[in-house]
DNA sequence: GTCTATAATTTGATAGAC
DNA sequence: GTCTATCAAATTATAGAC
């Protein structure tokens, strides 16, 4: 048996979707038909378009902030990768974006409750190693770590090679 | 006078509502609205929308080429400065996503031929630091500096903050 | 080359029965 | 909570007049 809530099996298919298609790419139809259902029942749990993507940021920065965990107790080493095995998971195990990559990148065209969720979820990231670096950390800054995994996924699946985004994830640090 | 093509004043209306919205983010009526003109004549310069994103694409691409300069006659450092400036005109000139960048984060979703020109784009700027480089470059990967501007670009107008865009696209060389 | 007109389908969303 | 039925609007695309 399928032991999801319907709100979460609405949510995994929208997801599936919007990590492949972003915001504007996919319809309550498809959800419907992908869950087994009327899009008037998926209305029923997400009365707007905009209601559906706010939650969708919300869950998938919340998952993110759980596996990820306390940046206190981590270290900055373990911390990156932590983070890189998030985006690796994305690639490699999903298939699919970063949700909050594709909602960024789609930022000025959503509706304002979607921006907004997908703006908590880089804070939650930058807060996060911004924290596990603490106040003497020398290195490459949160903000371009993040960026390089998020344009790693982008470049290794827009060329199909997912070795670009161990090369791309690798950053500065190159052993020789 | 308006001295661009209908070719030309199309796709820039396309490029603009591209780079803020993605691929399924605009229409054909809406070009129209913007071009003064009736969606039929749209088609009549890009009978499908497929034939206008690889366009689009392509002229992006080449846009980004006539703007990098020979790769052999540029050095490495130069490089990098004329790509990062590339991306940080997107931001602060244009107010906009790169447009390859955004089509490829929906790059599952395009039709084949928009998809196909999307990573024409980046195996262009990759060949084009890989050039400029040479063979004893033994700096960050060409895949890992075009991954940091592109995710850069996300965060910062996700974030609304364009100085996390200079903060990331600054990358590992932190003067100190 | 642009227009009017239209086709066929899909969209987000609502009303009301069960 | 899911359904049927429906809506008004928007979508990509085509046919044919001018």
């Amino acid at each position: 048996m399928d032991e999801r809530t319907m709100r979460d099996r609405i949510l995994d298919a929208a997801e599936a979707r919007a990590r492949t298609s972003g915001y504007h790419g996919f319809s309550f139809r498809e959800l419907a038909d992908d869950v087994g259902v009327k899009s008037s029942s998926i209305h029923y749990h997400f009365p707007t378009k905009g209601d559906l993507g706010a939650a969708l940021a919300k869950r998938y920065a919340t998952r993110a902030g759980d596996y990820l965990g306390d940046p206190a107790s981590v270290g900055p080493e373990e911390a990156v990768t932590r983070l890189t095995q998030l985006f690796r998971d994305a690639l490699v195990r999903d298939d699919k974006m970063c949700l909050c990559g594709l909602f960024g990148a789609e930022h000025e065209s959503l509706p304002p409750e979607v921006a907004s969720a997908t703006g908590d979820f880089f804070r939650l990231v930058l807060g996060y190693l911004t924290a596990a670096f603490g106040p003497r950390w020398a290195g490459e800054a949160p903000a371009a770590i993040l960026a390089r995994l998020e344009g790693a996924l982008i470049i290794a699946r827009a060329l199909g090679d997912v070795n670009l985004f161990e090369v791309a994830a690798q950053g500065p640090s190159r052993g020789g």
